[in-house]
DNA sequence: ATGCCCGAGTCGCTCGGA
């Protein structure tokens, strides 16, 4: 396989959204894909309708909220990890991993923080430590990772519309942002701001206010690449299009390219 | 300082996520 498609994508909902996700892999055929906020319990993961798109899955569901999943096309993802170790509250269903054509793959869920300050923007940075810790074990593993997921953070004032009324908001938190930059700094690169450096590029639009209409969004969906992976990355971007869908998700797949001929 | 939208459950309003 000389090209391989990861994608990220916050399906809000696998039950009510599960039209929008078949036809979205119908049209785009992602390689690897990690979702997250099922929110289902495993029992009620569609397996079935996603076997039949031609996609092998694993899930780590929860009943109502967070919930996340690894599918891999024509395949079956190898499982290699679910929870993180030491997770702060391992009820929470929020990390997934597999390995998928040779590549690591993490599929996350970091806890979104509001209201903060407060015990839930204290769980938020729990997690992220876990998260770092983990994340330094893989890169001296030596494999191929792809971090992906919902990192619930706006790494910086240009991955939002406007900070005006999200100056409060966990997402935007110097903490937050130290977080993800301290990760960034184990050596692991930002796929979407490496190739699109100076981009707009947004992959969440809320429901409130008319966000997606007026394109008021934020980039909070990562693909997070170790080192020997970013000279195979070919390209990378945003599926606009399933967000404009009647009962769409607040988020749209975020993915990228990576070339993997020798 | 709060609500905005949305899905799910206790259904046609309330609750709470983010």
């Amino acid at each position: 396989m000389a090209s391989l498609k990861i994608a990220t994508f916050n399906i809000n909902g696998i039950r009510s959204r599960l039209p929008i996700l078949l036809d979205w892999l119908s049209k785009e055929a992602p390689d690897v894909v990690c979702l997250q906020e099922l929110k289902a319990d495993s029992s009620a993961f569609p397996a079935k309708e996603i076997r039949e798109a031609g996609y092998g899955a694993i899930w780590h569901g929860q009943k109502s909220w967070n919930g996340v999943a690894i599918l891999a096309k024509d395949t079956e993802p190898l499982e290699t990890r679910r929870g993180l170790p030491d997770d702060p509250d391992s009820s929470q269903s929020r990390y997934i991993e597999a390995a998928v054509q040779g590549i690591i793959v993490g599929c996350l869920y970091l806890p979104n923080g509001n209201p903060q300050p407060g015990p839930k923007f204290d769980y938020k940075l729990a997690w992220f430590e876990q998260l770092i810790t983990h994340a330094a074990g893989l890169l001296e593993s030596g494999h191929p990772v792809v971090l992906a997921g919902d990192y619930n953070v706006i790494p910086t004032d240009a991955d939002i519309y406007n900070t005006r009324s999200w100056k409060k908001d966990a997402l935007l938190q110097p903490e937050s942002r130290e977080c993800f930059q301290r990760l960034l700094g184990q050596g692991w690169t930002d796929a979407l701001r490496h190739l699109y450096p100076e981009e707009r590029i947004y992959t969440f639009w809320d429901y409130f206010r008319q966000h997606w209409k007026t394109n008021s969004g934020l980039r909070i969906d990562h693909l997070l690449l170790s080192k020997s992976l970013v000279p195979k990355l070919a390209n990378a971007g945003v599926d606009r299009w399933p967000r404009d869908l009647p009962k769409a998700s607040d988020h749209a797949p975020t993915w990228i390219e990576l070339d993997l001929t020798d």
